[in-house]
DNA sequence: ACCTGAACACCGTTCAAGT
DNA sequence: ACCTGAACACCGTTCAAGT
């Protein structure tokens, strides 16, 4: 449909003329925007196919992520549709279903794995919507601009790492860093708990 | 300012008649509607009183994102208006140059302290779009029916937890669990970093 | 009964007419 | 020169008129 026109170019208007039919018989179809637009989150999520993955608990994680961004990059636009429904549809919870049985199985307890499921979402579509991949090189560029125009004396540690902060504006490395990073956190949990468990 | 009816109720129109002034009297002072935005968004950024923390790089930043979550949910929309903007202004820059030297003197290199901040920007500011303050009970609500909805043969663990999946659709503990999860994986990074450096 | 054009109540912004 | 109402090109949705 309208990935390419973006979430502000899709209405009802167009996309009736887009399908050559009256503005009003999409009415026929769906109540009001709304539903329209839960029905594109959902058509989007059915075009996730999950390869039930392999490996330890991290490597199952870490390729459920990877696959979530890919899946929300695909369409941009998506996200910000996402944000202002938070909708919970079964195809949406397919991936959900199998990393939080990996972290089960690997001896998180169910509170444990809910809320670690909910940060690595909360991470994953975050960054997604903070750092659209369309435009990481202006964002790269805006980056670097506004530490170049900070007062240096204010400011010393941004203005000697200009082009570090300009790094982080997007890209694999960037989300990897953040991924690693849980996924340690995740680990340390573990570790502690089965410490106090002998 | 328009706060209480949300990015969708702030039109030009609406605000000038609560200014009572001609709709385009307000473009007199700002060329277009994203420039007002912007301003607003920096007008929020110059209400964050930034004291300089204390304690260790995890006291400090564990701060500096308590008070950015604080400062984002003061606001309600304002979130939404950065996520289509991704705006830096020295005011918004305030925290990161605090808490970047943090992590600086404790040991991270220059990359990892960058891209370690912009994580932790984009859990916090992802966590405020994701699970606004405004409607968690509705989302604990919707949750709790879309995980009773779900087949309980295709989705065995999910079926089992419930209460504990509602409990992670906002709320201080499920960001306090993904905030300590990010810190814990830093420290990590730094334990290695040192090792390797023996 | 089903479909849909006209009309309504909104937008942001241009542009020309007022002072 | 500065200010701003009318007008333009859009919205989503209601409602009544068409078939």
């Amino acid at each position: 449909l309208l990935d390419r026109e973006g979430l502000d170019g899709l209405s009802m208007r167009r996309l009736a003329e887009q399908l050559k039919m009256g503005t009003m018989s999409l009415y026929r179809y769906y109540p009001d925007k709304n539903a329209l637009l839960d029905a594109v989150v959902d058509t989007a999520a059915a075009e996730r196919a999950i390869r039930h993955p392999r490996g330890s608990w991290k490597d199952q994680l870490r390729y459920l992520m990877r696959e979530l961004r890919a899946a929300l990059e695909r369409h941009p636009g998506l996200i910000r549709i996402r944000l202002q429904r938070p909708m919970i549809s079964p195809g949406i919870l397919r991936g959900e279903e199998v990393g939080i049985r990996a972290m089960l199985e690997a001896g998180f307890t169910k509170s444990q794995a809910a809320r670690a499921w909910r940060t690595l979402f909360v991470y994953t579509a975050g960054y997604v919507a903070f750092s659209p991949s369309d435009r990481v090189d202006d964002a790269r560029r805006q980056a670097r601009a506004a530490a170049a125009a900070l007062p240096p004396g204010d400011y010393p540690s941004l203005s000697a790492m200009i082009d570090q902060l300009a790094d982080t504006m997007g890209g694999d490395p960037q989300f990897e860093f953040g991924l690693d990073a849980l996924l340690a956190g995740y680990d340390s949990l573990l570790r502690a708990r089965r410490d106090t468990r002998r």
